[in-house]
RNA sequence: GGAGGGGUGGGCGAGUGGUUAAAACCACCAGACUGUAAAUCUGGCGCCCGGAAGGGCUUCGUAGGUUCGAAUCCUACCCCCUCCA
């Protein structure tokens, strides 16, 4: 492997590497190292904030590596305290199996199907009894665990924190034994974990682990991390148009990090955007619209990528209806037809409510073809062309 | 086993008998501005009827009760948290 190879695999993206010098040692002896990556089954949405991680275990597998991918039936039951998320629902099977499915599909869109293992926490915790159960907890202490940051605040600040969620981190370090994990991937969030994981390995006597750590990625909201709950998130899953939008709408802070994390731009021209952009000679919304087609590319194509661009330069830049427009039929006259607007737009999805579609009505924010719409009783000619809002557009034809 | 605190709108969190559909803040929606965004400003932010004025209904853990009137008082129940042992 040459130096760049190495650089780029260890150095770009890459929040920590524990300890890094072990890592270079392991990739030089030769054998494919296993690869632990685990999810929670109670989540089955991939966003961008994931493929960071699954990126990098691509470059990995493109290097010989094997992925092990842990699906957390068992931890789920618990809740990560990461996110600081309370004890949640026990999931029937049915939906575990569901979410896992779904999650699977979604995993692959990144990651490489051929190198890559699928295993089951149940395949090792369905058989744990509780001798094993003591002989693991046994090995830590509380002051370990309190010196993590998210239980020591908790902790101080007298807010709860259940028993389980001091056994997540264990279960997740047994999975590493369980697997015989040689490098777990995570977000910098997944620190203590992984830590975990690899004195636990040590314990043992297996060879600990490497902790690969990467950094967070920013939400759309430019503040927290990205992530579902907070809904700030890009699904890997959403349409083009909806993918690309999202993409746009970033601060413009966020766009370097985000070339870094999620696209092969080498880092020589990240560095002579970064000074374009320092600099005011290069426009933030065009580099940002090479941004989102990138990250549209790589999960629906090229020509989905530059599709979506037209769509949002028509759209959202020059403001006119997008290609496709939800066509409603009417029946009415000869002409067109006369309707109740706040009705109308209930009866057919565009607006939650009638209250809603007042009170858009009263700050302009509803148009036929192109005037502002004032009355609540207006009629509608055939082909003519509503929009509601920003982004809601509908055509009214003779039906 | 004992003591105490608490459950309010998407979130956080005021509110202890009427002027409270319920403060403030955040989020969100719309308009203006704009380079996509952000920021800023303006308006809005339970549902229904009404052109409007206005009216009605539902909502403050659950179920009852007191009262002309209850998120606010009483009773029971459910749930959550902290501390002491």
């Amino acid at each position: 492997m040459n130096q760049a190879t190495l650089d780029r695999l260890l150095k770009r993206g890459v929040a920590e590497v524990i300890p890094e010098e072990e890592l270079r040692q392991r990739l030089q002896e030769g054998p494919p190292l296993r690869l632990k990556m685990g999810f929670d089954p109670s989540r089955p949405d991939i966003h961008l904030g994931h493929v960071v991680g699954l990126r990098k275990l691509r470059q990995f597998q493109e290097l010989g590596h094997q992925v092990i991918l842990i699906v957390g039936d068992w931890t789920a039951q618990i809740g990560d305290p990461s996110g600081q998320s309370l004890t949640r629902p026990m999931l029937t099977a049915e939906a575990v199996q569901a979410n896992a499915q779904s999650y699977i599909t979604q995993f692959f869109k990144v990651v490489d199907q051929s190198r890559t293992q699928v295993v089951w926490q149940s395949e090792w915790f369905g058989k744990f009894g509780l001798a094993e159960v003591l002989r693991l907890t046994s090995r830590f202490t509380v002051a370990q665990f309190l010196a993590r940051e998210d239980f020591a605040n908790r902790y101080r600040e007298g807010r709860p924190i259940a028993i389980t969620e001091l056994l997540y981190p264990l279960l997740q370090a047994y999975d590493s034994v369980a697997i015989q994990s040689d490098v777990e991937f995570g977000g910098t969030d997944q620190r203590f974990n992984l830590l975990v994981g690899r004195e636990l390995q040590e314990m043992v006597g297996q060879r600990p682990q490497i902790c690969f750590l990467m950094p967070l990625l920013v939400g759309t909201d430019g503040v927290q991390k990205m992530s579902k709950s907070l809904g700030n998130y890009i699904g890997v899953d959403e349409p083009p148009n909806d993918m690309y939008g999202k993409v746009m709408s970033i601060a413009d802070e966020l766009l370097l990090p985000y070339f870094e994390l999620l696209t092969d731009v080498p880092d020589g021209e990240l560095e002579e955007l970064r000074q374009a952009l320092a600099s005011g000679t290069a426009n933030p919304m065009e580099v940002k619209k090479r941004l989102a087609r990138e990250v549209v590319a790589q999960f629906h194509g090229d020509p989905a990528g530059r599709e979506a661009q037209e769509h949002f330069e028509r759209v959202y830049q020059r403001r006119q209806a997008p290609q496709e427009v939800k066509t409603i039929l009417v029946a009415g006259d000869s002409e067109g037809v006369q309707v109740d607007l706040p009705r109308f737009l209930v009866e057919h999805d565009l607006v939650a409510s009638r209250a809603e579609a007042k009170r858009l009505l009263s700050q302009g924010a509803i148009q036929l073809d192109g005037e502002a719409v004032k009355d609540e009783a207006t009629f509608l000619p055939y082909g003519s062309l509503l929009r509601i809002g920003r982004h809601q557009w509908a055509r009214v034809m003779r039906g």
